[in-house]
DNA sequence: TAAAAATACTCCATAGGTATTTTAT
DNA sequence: ATAAAATACCTATGGAGTATTTTTA
């Protein structure tokens, strides 16, 4: 049995005329006959009683007639449900981020952006470090994820640059150059004398080699004490008192006693990204819908740069 | 979008493999590949990654797969009930009968095994006069009756005879003959100066006409008092002491205050019949079942004349 | 390089068209 | 006599088969 089956058998009982519907079909009227016997013939039961005048359903036409309408409903909703998947506006999507790319406040306004603008995708979201989710992106765990860092180029991702923002300079509450806090900017030579405490990245570059040549820009090479396993992580050390660091304006919301925050010097050429990374190729369709929105809302709240081509999928 | 598309969608779905699936549908791999391809076309969307050792669903694919196999399940469901419907074990019957009929054990003893032999076809139940019963049957109201008096058989009803059973004179209870209850049956001349109370049909031959045979038969013309319109009614006026009647043995069932009850002499050959009328050509699927199931019952129950019957256990 | 899917073509089964007959009122 | 369905027969679309090429890890 096939779908036409269904559709023809609907239109002849409901117009209780073989010539009719098949004018309603767009066929002949001996072929629609032969297709509704083919189907009686199938099914071994009478669907239509003939009568000089038309046809008429018998009870098991009448039963069959019901389900076949739910059918064909179901066959139109499993293609609109299809067609709204291949397009992205439903299905699921899992978003990761590290909680340093989240203290951006674009990343929540995105979001929740997304969650209006496509309610049907389900929307799955995870916090973690790089490394993890760079590993969930490879694992299809997840497909696409806010990032700090950049991510080598050559690899099996695309990353995308959201948007650059200052730095802040993070120095124990009681410090010299804490007090000054209301005399501006602060020149990245001030803190040569410091001692730095980093966040590194297990595998590949992070802020980490950016501030250390920012620094030799600025004609020094910094000292470093510590190094914090995350972002976050360092501001404790800073509250207590074991050196500076330099992170993301953004951050700044995370207000942490004992930690003063003062913006760097513009001139410093020290700028901290927001990346968006999802596996090159991609084609979780719900994934270019997002990456559409984030484009947008960035550039909503400044500027939007690629740092590696994007492979425009099919 | 054809079954044959969903089918086809499926097996590649489940064997993540085109050749693979090819094979299981007993076809070459490429009319399906082009099959997939089609369908992919027609929903503009892409259902499978094609990887270099098979194909991998895409999340439309997904959401695709669920709704593809209700569907054919549906379709199974559909087939399923449409043939059930067609061999009468599933749908609809409506069965009438008169008082008087249902007043043998055989009535309800039938309607219980139906119900209980195909018990998803909905039975509705319409106790009524045989004119309307009649009218019933050929406005498809009802799809069966069980009637007593026999109807024309030149019409566009089948009558089928069930059962024929013996009646019994029912009598005033004060009365001459009533007195004798105990001296065995009543020959059919002891009623000769009786006044009668019969029951006519408005249309058609009842027992009325049987009862005036066996009479003439016995060597008299009966009496005839009071006509009443339906058979139970009869008795009211017996039990009013307005005369005798003859009624089907069964319905001694119905004891009314007033009334004694006295069988009559085989050989006066009355007999009541209990009837099944349908339409001719009959094509409620339900309606054969019952006319077996009632023909199969009747049988068993032959040779036991009265509600003494022990109904043996299915 | 190898496995699998895609393409190119060929064929034929069958859906659909045309002409006519049968059927039931 | 008439309207409609069924039958007979023909046509041609497209589903399926065969051979081959393309793709990608």
């Amino acid at each position: 049995m096939e779908l036409r089956h269904l559709r023809y058998f609907i239109a002849v009982a409901e117009e209780c005329h073989i010539t009719r519907a098949a004018e309603r079909l767009g066929i002949q009227q001996p072929p629609l006959s032969q297709q509704i016997r083919a189907l009686e013939a199938e099914l071994d039961v009478q669907l239509f009683r003939r009568k000089p005048r038309g046809v008429e359903l018998t009870q098991a036409g009448e039963a069959l007639l019901a389900e076949a309408r739910g059918i064909l409903n179901r066959v139109e909703q499993a293609v609109t449900a299809a067609r709204r998947t291949g397009r992205g506006e439903a299905g699921r999507l899992g978003l990761g981020f590290t909680s340093s790319a989240s203290s951006h406040p674009l990343v929540p306004r995105v979001i929740r952006r997304f969650r209006e603008a496509t309610p049907l995708v389900a929307l799955k979201l995870e916090e973690a470090g790089t490394g993890e989710l760079v590993d969930g992106l490879r694992a299809e765990r997840i497909d696409a994820a806010f990032v700090r860092s950049p991510i080598a180029p050559e690899t099996d991702l695309t990353v995308y640059s959201v948007l650059q923002e200052e730095m802040v300079a993070a120095i124990p509450a009681g410090h010299r150059l804490a007090a000054s806090e209301k005399a501006g900017r602060l020149p990245l030579a001030a803190l040569e004398s410091e001692t730095f405490i980093l966040y590194r990245r297990p595998l590949g570059p992070g802020l980490y080699d950016a501030i250390i040549a920012a620094c030799k820009r600025a004609g020094y090479s910094p000292r470093i004490g510590q190094e914090a396993p995350r972002m976050l992580a360092t501001l404790s050390l800073v509250a207590a008192g074991l050196g500076v660091t330099l992170i993301p304006a953004s951050m700044q919301r995370i207000g942490i006693e004992g930690v003063t925050y003062r913006p760097v010097e513009r001139k410093s050429g020290l700028l901290a990204p927001l990346n968006l990374a999802c596996r090159r190729g991609e084609d979780v369709p719900a994934v270019h819908r997002f990456i559409a929105l984030v484009r947008q809302t960035a550039i909503q709240t400044a500027g939007f740069r690629e740092s590696a081509t994007p492979s425009r999928p099919r």
